[in-house]
DNA sequence: ATAGGGTTAG
């Protein structure tokens, strides 16, 4: 085979004589304009010589023939190539037998290699060789090749050849270029139903199911009959856009043409019914069918896994092994993986992922990408990453899989720097990856990069698209903007109930409850029907802003005048509502008896509530349910040592930290980033690494004497020598908060707040220095940590001094 | 001896 195949690759350029005889006018090289012209009268002459050459040669090697069409009927493809380099080759005919074998077989540029080559050997492609090589070129992926092929054939004089045509209409479309098919089309003096059904299957392969279907119209209305291949291409193009009505009126077609017993028109129903998400319409059909083979099955057990019905689809797939005998193929897999991710469970997934080894079927591009999927829906991205590091070829589907799997599951970082990867590999982000990936954005990002995919979103155009929108106004918001996110969400045409959810969160997590409820009103004034998530957006904004009664009224009212059950969250919600309170018990009882098993979230929840309230003892309680749930839960580590330092017990300050080495846990370095006109400073505690180190300290000390006063006389109530020892360790006068403000207020335009975020949340001593800060400053500072933001205006915090 | 079809990942 490498030693044929090898042949392919030493043509020339293509300079035949013959072909310059034809082309004697022709100087124009360029495909793009030769396409444009026509050469009618050559293609005649073509056609004659061509005859000649066949009725010559033909009558030489006859019984080669014989045996060639013998070993590419058999499917000996190595033998045919081993036969056709001992052949005389001046017959086109041979050519064309091995090019369409290698074609079929997948080898599409080695087949467009032997188009070359037999060029080279001065043998004229015939209307008989241009399909297979347009084929070829569909096959390869290659615009160019097809762009090269289609102006020689133009100016060989096939250009009106229909069979020609109508291979050129489907290539462009399986390239993407469906404004090209259009162009063939629309030249075309007479179309055939090949030609329109070519048409029509485009526009489904581009995704355009409107076009395919006005398509389909028009081509009844110049009194065409549909046929098959029409009907399969039509119900493909309901599918794309879940058009119901013209499904089941193709549906009705296909009966009363008589189709209704073909396989491939039965699956496309099936499908099309699915897409639909009237997955029963399709499983009623599906009963009626007698005959059913693999795809029809798998259609089914897809539908049932796309209409979210996991358990309904391996019932299908018992079915479809008991009743008809049949073996789950690599198809079967791939639409079994999302019904596994649907359940949570890892254990069938996992076990499908063996068949999968065993059967051979990896590797294999769509079956990892949906592993990979799986796995992250799982909950288990690091088996996600495996599969995907693994992978020997990827698409942007893949990439897409894998950054939805970091982010479904909370590694923001670790997207984000795939998507970073992303781009280096040199692959363009799709409507998909930025959906996937502004949630990380918003969790982590500072707003510099926030405001750069903004603006990537509006080149790719895609500031029209609702769900992308809603996740730029929550972004915005994350990111510290509130104005820019209200200003967004003002601007979007349509606004789903996603949108009003974030921007009713958006005002909540920046401590404006009231502005949240006014919008859940303005909601409700629209018609639009609050759910379970506008409950969870309100129910956090009226804990963070303190609106304890509200909260409760919310709370009572989603059950009771809209039906929604509260879920977790909107128990944890309470929890904080109650902790805010400071009704500890009530709290500690409400957890006791609520209808849900409490999450590490909700003693979560306890556990700031108790210290607030500096409750040790159920401090203590909190965090045994946590470290139960979450034994390396760092966080409750550190917030229990703290709260035991502040109570001056060293001892157990002592135990907590050996629990944590034990563990090998570590504290997570706390850190505050900046942002000013042009760039971003990331500052740690006690840092000297910026470059005007000597001059932020400078500002710091002025500031700290101007606000000194009471910063930490209360906070040394049991005053021992060793206290001041372990305290300068970790002194808040040099905290990275302080320093990243004093830097916001020499180098932040005035006017503009200072916007400084947290990895971690702000603690008591310099949330109150922030306030005095901006008193005597007279600025703002906005600081911003994973689950709210601090609006620090004239002596006073929007947060209420709780959180 | 030639062109046009179904099921799959986000």
């Amino acid at each position: 085979m490498s030693a044929t195949l090898a042949l392919c690759y030493s043509h020339k350029p293509i300079s035949s004589e013959n072909i310059r005889r034809v082309n004697s006018a022709k100087t124009n090289t360029n495909p793009d304009l030769v396409i444009k012209q026509r050469l009618t009268k050559s293609s005649r002459i073509n056609r004659k010589q061509s005859k000649i050459v066949k009725f010559s040669t033909r009558q030489g090697n006859l019984s080669e023939i014989r045996s060639l069409l013998s070993y590419v009927n058999s499917g000996s493809m190595e033998d045919a190539l081993h036969l056709f380099e001992n052949m005389t080759k001046c017959d086109p005919f041979v050519w064309n037998v091995i090019i369409r074998v290698l074609t079929s077989n997948e080898y599409f540029q080695e087949a467009i290699d032997f188009y070359y080559r037999m060029q080279f050997e001065r043998v004229r492609a015939d209307n008989f060789t241009y399909p297979f090589v347009i084929k070829s070129c569909a096959g390869s992926c290659s615009l160019i090749e097809g762009q090269k092929v289609h102006s020689k054939l133009i100016k060989a004089g096939f250009d009106l050849d229909l069979y020609i045509c109508n291979s050129l209409i489907a290539m462009y479309a399986k390239l993407g270029c469906i404004e090209l098919s259009e162009r063939v089309f629309e030249d075309l003096l007479v179309r055939d139903l090949v030609s329109w059904n070519s048409m029509i299957s485009g526009y489904v392969s581009v995704g355009k199911g409107w076009n395919a279907l006005v398509c389909f119209q028009e081509m009844l209305a110049v009194g065409l009959r549909a046929d098959r291949f029409s009907i399969i291409s039509s119900l493909g193009a309901c599918s794309l856009d879940c058009t119901l009505q013209y499904g089941k009126e193709i549906h009705g077609q296909a009966i009363r043409s008589g189709f209704e017993s073909d396989v491939m028109v039965q699956t496309s129903v099936v499908d099309m019914y699915a897409k639909c998400s009237r997955v029963d319409y399709a499983d009623t059909f599906f009963q009626t069918i007698s005959r059913k083979n693999i795809v029809l099955w798998n259609a089914m057990i897809g539908g049932y896994a796309l209409n979210r019905q996991p358990l309904e689809s391996f019932v299908c797939l018992k079915k479809m092994q008991e009743d008809d005998n049949l073996t789950p193929d690599m198809v079967t897999a791939i639409n079994l993986l999302p019904s596994c991710a649907q359940i949570r469970a890892l254990f069938p997934g996992k076990t499908i992922h063996g068949l999968t080894i065993r059967k051979g079927f990896l590797p294999h591009l769509v079956l990892e990408t949906a592993l990979v999927d799986m796995y992250g829906k799982c909950g288990y991205q690091k088996l996600a990453r495996k599969i995907f590091s693994h992978m020997s070829e990827r698409n942007l589907v893949s990439w897409n899989a894998m950054i939805a799997a970091y982010v479904q599951n909370g590694c923001n970082r670790e997207a984000l720097e795939l998507f970073q990867d992303l781009w280096r590999e040199h692959f363009n982000p799709d409507a998909t990856t930025i959906t996937s990936i502004l949630p990380a954005y918003a969790e982590v990002a500072l707003l510099r990069e926030g405001k750069q995919i903004h603006g990537y979103v509006i080149k790719l155009n895609l500031c029209s698209n609702t769900f992308i929108s809603n996740s730029i106004v929550y972004m915005y918001a994350k990111c510290g903007d509130l104005k820019t996110a209200r200003k967004i969400f003002d601007g979007m045409l349509f606004k789903d109930i996603i949108s009003w959810n974030a921007v009713i969160m958006a005002y909540g997590i920046h401590g404006f409850g009231e502005i949240s409820i006014k919008l859940f009103s303005e909601m409700k004034e629209e018609g639009i029907k609050p759910n379970a998530s506008t409950f969870v957006s309100l129910l956090l904004s009226c804990s963070i802003a303190g609106m304890i009664d509200q909260g409760w009224e919310y709370f009572s009212s989603m059950k009771k005048d809209y039906g929604i059950e509260p879920g977790i969250e909107h128990y944890g919600c309470i929890v904080d509502i109650l902790g805010r309170s400071a009704n500890l018990d009530l709290a500690k009882r409400f957890i006791d008896e609520m209808p849900l098993a409490p999450t590490a979230r909700i003693w979560g929840s306890l556990l700031s509530a108790s210290r607030h309230n500096r409750n040790i003892e159920l401090a203590e309680l909190a965090a045994e349910h946590i470290l139960s749930l979450e034994h390396d839960n760092t966080g409750c580590y550190v917030l229990l040592a703290n709260m035991y330092a502040e109570a001056g017990r060293w001892e157990d300050v002592e135990r907590i930290k050996h629990l944590m080495k034990n563990q090998g846990l570590e504290k997570t370095t706390g850190y505050s980033t900046v942002e000013n006109n042009s760039r971003t400073f990331k500052f740690v505690n006690q840092d000297r690494s910026h470059i005007d180190t000597s001059l932020i300290y400078d500002v710091l000390n002025i500031i700290s004497r101007k606000i000194s006063e009471d910063i930490y006389i209360h906070s040394l109530t049991k005053f021992r020598p060793l206290d001041l020892i372990r305290k300068r360790s970790t002194a808040p006068e040099c905290h990275s908060v302080r320093l990243a403000i004093c830097f916001g207020l020499i180098s932040v335009s005035l006017g503009n707040p200072i916007l400084v975020r947290k990895n971690i949340r702000i603690c008591e001593a310099c949330h109150g220095a922030a306030k005095k800060i901006s008193e005597v400053t007279g600025r703002e500072i906005v600081v911003g940590d994973p689950k709210m933001y601090h609006h620090f205006r004239n002596g006073r915090c929007s947060c209420g001094d709780y959180w």
